[in-house]
DNA sequence: TACATTTACATCGTGCACGATTTAATCGTA
DNA sequence: TACGATTAAATCGTGCACGATGTAAATGTA
């Protein structure tokens, strides 16, 4: 490659996972606009309804993110009355988040959403076994990212 | 799969694009502190490094932004004294963005980067093999996505 | 040539991300 | 048991993203 063209945008490494992350986004934008989430707030009711009764710690271990971005979504959705924090007795530095009734009753909502996601890729060119190397790849790949920007 | 593990993180179809995204912007971080630039900056300069000259409108084709969030960066970049924005005589909707000479020769300070990316995944478990396919599908996905969200 | 429509960019408000720092609690160890 | 180090959240400031809306210029068409 020479010199010029290695800081062409379609040679980089990181523009297509950028785009691909937003576009994403958005393709979940009208299906979550129903039930009055984010994406980001749709990912930590995830992880809360997989296991309920996370630390802060914990949920951003799952999602990558830290107290500084998780506290105020963690606000967010405790004043939409879908989780409640709490400091923990036993040691008051830990903030425990449970999901209260109505953010269980949700996830009843939220079920039809990845099925919803996967119909919109029927009849595309993205053939099923592709993306099964694709996702192989993609995830070894946060695991080496994971590693060098630790 | 069952109906409670269609929601579990790592079945999601879009969590790992989200974190890799976001590892990948971090990996960079540190090179491109050295020009202090943050990822979208050094990508409008990208854009601009290949070809100069370019409309707010073009610029954002390629990155899939909008003046909404272009208009703001540039701005910023204005005031480092990179580029210059000029509404054109022509037609006085349009907004052309210029390189200054220090935009210019700034390009020389980042041919670095992409190979310094490049090194840091040698001796790592992602065959360039692998990585060719999972950029190709990577396109493919994003092509799809611009349909969808469009 | 009026005038509705379209286009290009800008503005505004909200919600992330994240580096840096702060605060308070707990832990480790001399 | 003091006390420095570590840990868990929170706070702060800056910079994206992006939906919604605004503004002004250009365009299409009757």
């Amino acid at each position: 490659m020479e010199d010029a063209s290695v800081l062409h945008l379609k040679n980089q490494f990181c523009f297509p996972l950028y785009a691909a992350s937003r576009l994403t986004t958005k393709l979940y934008a009208p299906l979550l606009k129903a039930l009055e989430l984010t994406y980001p707030q749709y990912l930590v009711l995830m992880v809360l309804w997989e296991n309920d009764q996370q630390t802060v710690n914990a949920i951003g271990n799952c999602l990558l993110l830290e107290s500084n971005t998780l506290t105020p979504l963690l606000k967010r959705l405790e004043q939409k009355q879908l989780l409640q924090r709490t400091r923990s007795s036993k040691d008051e530095r830990v903030v425990t988040v449970a999901l209260t009734q109505k953010g269980i009753d949700l996830k009843k909502e939220a079920l039809c959403i990845p099925q919803q996601i996967t119909a919109l890729f029927e009849n595309t060119t993205l053939e099923p076994k592709n993306l099964e190397n694709f996702y192989q790849t993609l995830y070894k790949l946060i695991d080496v990212l994971k590693e060098k920007t630790a």
